[in-house]
RNA sequence: CGGGGUGUGGCGCAGUUGGCUAGCGCGCCUGCCUUGGGAGCAGGAAGCCGGAGGUUCGAGUCCUCUCACCCCGACCA
């Protein structure tokens, strides 16, 4: 037996340490996140976790707008004469379709039976080039049309054989770009231009640094030239796709026929790129920065920075009425202030809630609210109230006067999304290994080594066994690191390229 | 889809070689007492033990079938 003090006693059990998927599903659970549906590998997003997403929407999708992308919808359901059009797409997914194939339910002795077989199965999107690319070729006729810059927000199906909240659900929800464009140059800075946006939000917003790069060709998004990715790394040292833009050339323009008549009069085929981020992101936010106390959001993202709770007594009813009222107007003082370069809106919430306040207060640090604001009796004469800092192990007091709020909350919330990155930072970079051959790579990761490792890599068109064997991926070809001319780690050719090794999700 | 494991109140679990009113911790409700970092005491509600069938005087426990979930592979944002 070990010995426990009420000190070491952690609100998330068992601890990243002990077990670190136990850890994450718990803080999944404990912060009132998500859960598991009763409907096989789908989840139920609850209004906290769904609160993140929003703000992933909202100012993700102002950016993907800045970039001169309109929103639109297209369908849920695609023929499956589409899908067969471009060959490798169509393997790429072919084993983790969801196929409809009736429209009607028939009572039977034996109950509901499924009747009215379609002529041709639809396919539930596990993503939507095709389909898109069908509009595309109607709505594109002349270089006049072109670029088009289109996103969709949606939901998409992909049969997977073992689900996991957030990270993979056979259900999730995503944005997906689909661009077309003149030229192979507009592709290819189009799929750069949105990697650099998504490196950028992954890292400024959700504090959670990223390497960027391009994907082995094996890896690659089924019918793309190229895929790029953003990977991040989670506490357990294993890596995080967080993100990937694709440069499709006229791979899909030519299965869907998407043409153009270009300036000279020719006819030609558009080149494309598709690229999109998921509800992932929210697994990659817990597993960077949640601690064995629960979720730590950053500010920026958190669908609330701050929660007030009133100190009830419940002694007095007058003291708790005034109290209360003594928190709303707390709460009204934060009206209109903003935070952070991005002049992100404060929002406050108010926990008026009948639960006790101790039991509260440690409701909230497992949701990971940024500050805990705390008021009672002995604040109301001199306008006081007490700021806790998620970032602060020791939940240290902050004694500050609403009038203080507009210059130190801004700060506190400031200083808290910068903790947050800067400590996962610290562990990326102190994370990232370099080997100069396969046999080193293979005793560190032997030796139960948390992290990446960067080694010389050339390039070649399927994956090693012994990766394979090792439970180790290449995660992608960074775009920046120091060149310099030496043997790939598995074969000995000739090289100056490197590449990041991991375990990943 | 292959190999392994688990299904017992909301959550986490215990339940001996079948045996009497099926337990424990947390949570929940009521009361007293407390309240500025997870309090305490007393009382209470809540489970046809995943489902179906079988063996037996008797099944959470044994047998058969089935479903679901978890872990390991294969696959993946």
């Amino acid at each position: 037996m070990v010995y426990m003090s009420k000190k070491q006693r952690t609100a998330i059990n068992p601890t990243r340490e002990e077990n670190f998927p136990k850890w994450y599903q718990s803080v999944v659970r404990e912060a009132d996140m998500a859960e598991m549906a009763h409907v096989r590998g789908c989840m139920v997003i609850k209004p906290w976790g769904f609160g993140i997403w929003e703000n992933i929407q909202q100012i993700l999708g102002q950016q993907i707008k800045d970039c001169g992308v309109k929103n639109a919808y297209f369908p849920l359901f695609v023929p499956l004469s589409y899908i067969e059009k471009e060959a490798q797409h169509v393997e790429g997914f072919a084993k983790e379709m969801a196929v409809v194939t009736h429209h009607r339910l028939e009572n039977t002795e034996n109950g509901l039976k499924p009747s009215g077989e379609l002529t041709e199965p639809l396919i539930v999107r596990p993503t939507s080039e095709t389909i898109i690319g069908e509009s595309f070729a109607s709505w594109i006729q002349s270089y006049r049309d072109l670029p088009l810059k289109i996103n969709q927000w949606c939901n998409i199906v992909r049969w997977e054989m073992r689900p996991r909240v957030f990270l993979r659900t056979s259900e999730f929800l995503w944005q997906e770009g689909h661009t077309a464009f003149a030229t192979a140059k507009e592709a290819y800075d189009d799929t750069i231009q949105m990697l650099k946006i998504y490196k950028d939000f992954s890292q400024e917003r959700l504090a959670m640094p990223v390497i960027d790069g391009v994907k082995p060709s094996y890896d690659k998004f089924p019918g793309a030239i190229d895929t790029y990715c953003i990977e991040a790394m989670m506490q357990d040292g294993k890596a995080l796709q967080a993100g990937t833009t694709h440069n499709l050339g006229t791979n899909f323009s030519k299965a869907a026929n998407i043409m153009f008549t270009d300036t000279d009069g020719e006819q030609k085929h558009a080149h494309t790129a598709s690229w999109g981020v998921s509800t992932r992101l929210i697994g990659g936010v817990i597993m960077t920065h949640a601690d064995d106390n629960g979720l730590r959001l950053p500010p920026e993202i958190a669908p609330a920075q701050i929660v007030i709770i009133p100190i009830q007594r419940g002694k007095d009813e007058q003291e708790d009425a005034q109290v209360l009222e003594y928190a709303k107007k707390l709460k009204d003082s934060f009206k209109g202030l903003t935070f952070g370069k991005f002049n992100t809106k404060v929002n406050v919430e108010l926990d008026d809630t009948l639960i006790k306040s101790s039991t509260k207060k440690w409701n909230w640090v497992k949701k990971g609210v940024p500050i805990q604001i705390e008021v009672g009796p002995r604040d109301i004469p001199e306008n006081k109230f007490v700021a806790r800092l998620r970032s602060e192990e020791t939940y240290e007091k902050h004694f500050l006067t609403i009038d203080q709020i507009k210059t130190e909350i801004p700060k506190f919330l400031e200083t808290i999304q910068k903790t947050y990155f800067d400590q996962a930072k610290e562990r990326l970079d102190s994370s990232i290994k370099e080997v100069d051959s396969f046999d080193e790579l293979k005793d560190l990761f032997a030796k139960d080594y948390k992290g990446f490792v960067l080694a010389p890599w050339n390039p070649c068109d399927e994956e090693d066994v012994r990766l394979k064997e090792l439970k180790i991926t290449i995660r992608c070809v960074p775009f920046e690191y120091k060149k310099e001319d030496k043997k790939c780690i598995l074969t000995g050719e000739d090289t100056n390229i490197k590449a990041i090794f991991a375990k990943s999700y």
